[in-house]
DNA sequence: GATCGGAATGATAACGTTGTCATTCCGGTG
DNA sequence: CACCGGAATGACAACGTTATCATTCCGATC
């Protein structure tokens, strides 16, 4: 006997004999593309009102717990999937927020991104992704056209640079999360941590080690000339300086650090802007025969995945990169649920860990 | 003076003292929020008809010069900002994109969700992320939850499993696009090359350098499966394994060549499921004392940044995320401007490209 | 037995936009 | 002068759901 055709069970929006007595014309519903199954079909299989059929699948306390069975069954029955568009129109809930990163290739961010999806994903909530490409105008351009879809909440990285995007913001009343910074003045709410210290505290190591000469690599992002400017002047002297277009990455380390012994020969050590920039900076001076750290010392920042296994370890400043999108995702879901929320600015710190690329442990 | 401890900036949750002075004067904005300016607003102001102002600012063909002056002016004089989710709703064009993969901190489809944005955004449409963590099921849920969003084309990495959500994926008439891999039953259309040949092409590759004793190291993901199944039966003999757990990175990597020297002591090659894992074979194997290529060669996939530039630079197989991003993008875009979209299926294949890692130039 | 109150259900009207079909207005044509 | 046709505008009714207010029903209370 032959195993029956699994295709058999393909069949579509078959009506459970209680429920639709109406044998329905298959070959017109398959035609009918634009005709979709609404909650309308399911109130009327199931028997009960359109209204009673929605309470049953999205606020069931209010229904009996027979109804809700059989507005389930239906449900499944003809093939249901809500409409969210029509839902959020009318609830002010598009259970969606956006997110706005300089650059989806970053993977400096990634970890916020996944904690940001993953923590809204649990609550019913779905991401909007959005690159505003380091570019101010774009930012604003692009926060625009994410208010237009109504999200309960809006990430973005970084503080918001343009004062209309800031105003129209408030003024949506939109929920806003700033991260990866801190100021005392956000639009909203703000997680993050501080570049001044950062820069400093990355400088008072260095000062610490007794470094003399010491050059500085950064991206030409506003976040990394923050570190930059406050290493500099915590150092307390002009610093060599080689910037490079953000996003930086592993070549451009190379030809920074190239330029920076072209500016500056016998330089013992290097603050770098990102891990990747670090790790370009690493590979340059070890094709050039320079000891590292003996001839050169190499700082990041970031602690990328490679960066605690690369030949020397890489000494970085470490960010909660993934607390900060969870945070965030909080902060959002408790003022959509009327929460209060306090504090308004959450600092999340940062940790410089020395490894062998300056001289500390493997 | 001692070096300020790093501990110190750990503090979580540190509301900086400068911060909340937050005597927010905001109440009453917060307050009357639930008004937001509509289209009616702005018709009134402009002194024409809703349906002429819609017309002004959506579909400017049909409107007098004048009129989409005038009807300008008002929109921005009160600030408007038209709600997409009603728009989407009665237009059932909602300019979302929904693109679903595994893992977003792989940065493996990273061009590809950026080559996608891009694209998407300079057409006026957004994506909606979601992740599926390797897991079937949860991809399937996904997916459900997307079609209720009534995206106008969905993005998934790889060929989607579950056979019931390919089936509601038909039904829902919505665009998809299946990527990174090649199906002659795609739900709808595909971009993305062979995986057998990938595995073919690296398994005749190390069959041309006429090494014995190989090695795998693999993710235990689909994808990276049927590479490594392609590998061996193109190599024509047993081939001992290392799997670990998807996504894969270089810490995985170190700890799959150990095992792999643990279980095959003198082994000349590995070919690893990916670039994360073949970087972590290489430090590994530096680790050991192992020179690469002399005492063994190395080939990884996906060509990351970093691959091109460690010591010894990394032979991979190279894949064209972006583009494949980006035709995903246009094949979506055609459709949904009703344009015919031939071919369906659209294979960008892969190149396999040889560096020092496995004996080639540096 | 009348009254009350909560649980369950229903009817209706939105939500803010766009598709569809009218209507108006105008200059040009027969 | 009647007529036509296209350009410009408008009225109205959706789109598919949920908020709001009403109604029914039932057991409990006085």
């Amino acid at each position: 006997m032959a195993f029956p055709n699994p295709a058999v069970h393909r069949i579509r929006c078959h009506p459970l004999p209680s429920v639709c007595p109406d044998p329905r014309p298959d070959v017109a519903t398959t035609k009918a593309q634009n005709k979709s199954v609404t909650l309308h079909d399911v109130a009327r299989a199931a028997g009960v009102s359109l209204i009673t059929a929605s309470r049953a699948l999205s606020n069931p306390g209010m229904v009996s717990a027979k109804t809700i069975e059989r507005v389930q069954q239906a449900a499944d029955a003809v093939g249901y999937i809500p409409n969210l568009i029509a839902g959020g129109l009318k609830s002010r809930r598009s259970l969606m927020v956006a997110a706005v990163v300089p650059d989806i290739a970053v993977t400096q961010f990634l970890p916020t991104i996944k904690a940001l999806t993953e923590t809204l994903e649990a609550a019913g909530y779905h991401l909007i992704l959005g690159q505003s490409s380091y570019d101010d105008s774009r930012e604003e351009a692009l926060l625009n056209a994410m208010i237009g879809r109504r999200p309960d909440g809006i990430v973005v990285t970084g503080l918001i640079q343009s004062e209309a995007a800031r105003e129209r913001l408030r003024q949506s009343g939109i929920p806003v999360v700033e991260t990866w910074e801190l100021s005392d003045r956000p639009v909203d709410m703000a997680v993050g941590f501080s570049h001044v210290k950062v820069g400093s505290a990355v400088a008072g190591y260095f000062l610490a080690k007794g470094w003399q000469r010491v050059g500085i690599a950064t991206g030409d992002d506003r976040r990394a000339r923050i570190r930059s400017e406050a290493f500099v002047s915590t150092f307390g002297r002009p610093v060599p300086t080689a910037v490079v277009p953000a996003p930086s990455n592993l070549p451009l380390g190379r030809r920074a650090l190239a330029e920076l012994l072209d500016k500056a020969p016998g330089l013992q050590a290097i603050c770098c802007s990102s891990d990747q920039l670090a790790q370009g900076v690493l590979v340059e001076a070890q094709a050039r025969g320079l000891r590292v750290p003996g001839d050169l010392a190499v700082c990041g920042f970031g602690d990328a995945e490679a960066s605690a296994h690369m030949a020397p370890s890489l000494t970085t400043v470490q960010v909660d990169a993934a607390h900060i999108g969870a945070i965030a995702a909080r902060l959002i879901l408790d003022k959509c649920k009327g929460l209060p929320v306090e504090p308004r600015v959450v600092d999340v710190g940062f940790r410089v860990i020395e490894r062998a690329s300056t001289g500390g442990p493997d």
